[in-house]
DNA sequence: CTATTATCCGAGTAATTACTCGGGTTTAAT
DNA sequence: ATTAAACCCGAGTAATTACTCGGATAATAG
């Protein structure tokens, strides 16, 4: 009767899948549902077709799933947190250049391998307002930015604080990158763009910039 | 017969209106969709409702239209259209730095000022495959750009041809932006979002940055 | 071995939604 | 004034789609 539960609810998992199996049904909806977004479009994604592109059945769907909202947006956080943990994994930079040119170099290489379908979630998969997960991802990734920029304070040369220098760079990185993914997804393979990014981040944000 | 012809007209209006009160007709339901999406959302954005909410028998919305995507697809292409005149209408810049400014300041104040709208319709309308207005208008803008980059080609420190420049650095500045609309709206209002764009560009791009 | 819980399933129902069609009205053309 | 063309309209049809429900099967616990 809570209103924010009855919100929830449409995002959300039903009920988690406690045996092998029903893991797998939920991971064959998911992986049915991404195949669909790509050949058919968000639009003609119903459930039904997505229950049988995943070889499950209807009522199956319906266990954990409260609809295709719910798929979809599971779908884009499980997207995201496999380019999360791409950012944050083995092996960790450290030195603010390497740290820049592996937030790029990474984020380009995950939007060239996984092309049609992150393209197709940012073109026509709606951003539900409750429970963005980029939005939450990028919340978890923000305070081990924030610890490291200031680790390294005496490199930079902005005048803004950490919090805003630190959100700020990320937005433009990543945006950058996915808008070339959208629109001119050749670009992804040539390094100039990479060189770019990080050289118009890098003019910005570090002292010794020029010098080396 | 010809495929395109199908493929297209699923976004294109079915007819132009030529009578005053056509166009009329048309304002009126695209003025409601844009009304019933920021109120709403898409996926309950009916064509009977946007109708009913224009004032305008059903009937009258398909003389028009040839669907809902049609609907938000000009709707898109017209709010892009007034970004584009509000870049490129008088008073015109002279100066690169100027220019630059220019372009950031608009672009922010776009967002601000029309917020929601354009917002829902960057998290929530597909991006048709077919005829997306936004693309072809920055088609239009880009041979612009570069006209006036390579008037200006002295002052700047860039070592990439103009069309990559000119392509970088619009996608830059505006996908940024967006990017802050849709997920730190606040920061619009914040004169330090546009001082760090601009600075982020012209430290990338121009050589006399630094000296004034 | 039994009871309990988790899972699977898909035919069938309800609701939504797109879209047409024929007829009436207004405007423009000659 | 007459004709033609453009426009408006909404009840009704067809199609799609979401989602339930009750029963069957498989796994697990005691």
């Amino acid at each position: 009767m809570v209103k924010n539960a009855e919100l929830d609810s449409l995002y959300a998992l039903r009920k988690q899948p406690k045996q092998q199996r029903a893991k797998a049904t939920v991971d064959a909806v998911l992986e049915a549902s991404a195949r669909v977004l790509v050949d058919v479009g968000y639009a003609k994604a119903s459930t039904n077709l997505i229950a049988e592109r995943a070889g499950v059945g209807i009522g199956s769907l319906y266990e954990y799933f409260p609809g295709k909202e719910a798929i979809y947006a599971e779908l884009r956080r499980r997207e995201g947190m496999k380019t999360y943990h791409l950012l944050v994994d083995e092996p960790r930079p450290t030195t603010p250049k390497t740290a820049l040119r592996h937030l790029v170099t990474t984020y380009i290489a995950r939007f060239r391998d996984d092309h049609a379908l992150l393209v197709a979630l940012e073109n026509e998969v709606p951003r539900f307002a409750i429970a963005d997960a980029e939005q939450a991802i990028l919340e978890e990734y923000m305070p081990m930015s924030d610890e490291f920029l200031t680790k390294h304070r005496s490199q930079l040369c902005s005048k803004h604080d950490i919090p805003f220098i630190s959100e700020f760079l990320v937005r433009a990185v990543c945006s950058t990158i996915v808008d070339y993914a959208k629109y001119s997804p050749d670009h992804l393979s040539k390094p100039e763009l990479a060189e770019a990014v990080i050289d118009m981040i890098g003019g910005w944000l570090l002292i010794d910039w020029r010098k080396s």
